[in-house]
DNA sequence: ATTCTACCATTGCGGTTCACAACGATCTCT
DNA sequence: AGAGATCGTTGTGAACCGCAATGGTAGAAT
């Protein structure tokens, strides 16, 4: 009963590899688990994850500009624009001038934006609670908190 | 004092929306931070994310086949493939036929490959350094350990 | 021993993601 | 009024990701 098989014992070399310290790589990993079971949940919205995180900017009077939204999703521009064409064909959202200053264009949601959103977020929830189901809910909390710090070092606190 | 730019306080209400609590936003934004920085300081030696995580693997006598950096590493066998090709062709890899098994090949690392990849984990170390900037040195373990947990979900502890 | 099934590396392909350069329209500053 | 910066947009090429099919090999079934 020492170990299952051969190949899994081999496997078990890699993991001792530096790798497995490697912040970058953990993350690669991690991401390449996650957002393929999250895709998966979303395709019947017709969305995937990148449409998603945009819906959600949108959604709940944040009214932000596309290049907000290029800044704070860490997206080019130019990336921003095909995001928007394809949740604005399907009708989730819609651009508007920006009063103030007419270059801008302030992405918000549609009604049946919302609608969608709502449910894209149960979806998101059930995506995340498969990925941190190895973690207690403090350390959720934690990993949560600890990442955030990282992906926005900005943030002097 | 209180807010330092228009735009600024635009990217606050941003923060508040809900991805800031959604772990695959927070993963892919530290993500896109990191990665960039650890590509362009892999760049002089001629390597990438991907093919750095294939040639340490390939160190030290971790021998594995392909197959298994597949699994490991969490890409499709055929990407290993050109990884492998490209590692190889530089001159840092060798693809050694299994005894056990003659249709796997076991992936080794050349002498020039060791020493080029002393040098990129130095990089790595940087890169890494500079994405947990935010964090204090515990903290940084206990990220470590905590993504590692969600990286490697089929571990029980 | 032969056949059948499963696995490995490889090739090829289509779609997605990413980074960069250029452009017209608009704003800001002088 | 003019110079320079910024915004969305278009275009392009590279990297990334996942799926299906193939030839060679291993292991189990008969």
């Amino acid at each position: 009963m020492a170990t299952p098989a051969p190949a899994r014992q081999r496997l078990d070399r890699l993991r001792d590899s530096a790798l497995t310290d490697d912040i970058e790589f953990l993350n690669a990993r991690a991401r390449a688990l996650g957002s393929a079971t999250f895709n998966r949940l979303l395709e019947p919205l017709g969305l995937r994850v990148r449409s998603y995180s945009v819906l959600a900017c949108a959604c709940g009077g944040l009214a932000p500009t596309q290049r907000q939204l290029a800044d704070f999703l860490r997206l080019d521009p130019s990336q921003i624009v095909s995001l928007v064409d394809e949740l604005e064909s399907a009708g989730l959202v819609r651009r508007e001038v920006d009063p103030a200053d007419r270059r801008s264009k302030i992405i918000v949601a549609t009604d049946r934006g919302e609608e969608v959103y709502l449910v894209a977020q149960r979806a998101a929830r059930e995506a995340e609670d498969s990925a941190l189901a190895p973690l207690s809910a403090a350390e959720r909390d934690q990993l949560r908190a600890l990442m955030r710090r990282v992906a926005f070092p900005d943030d002097e606190d």
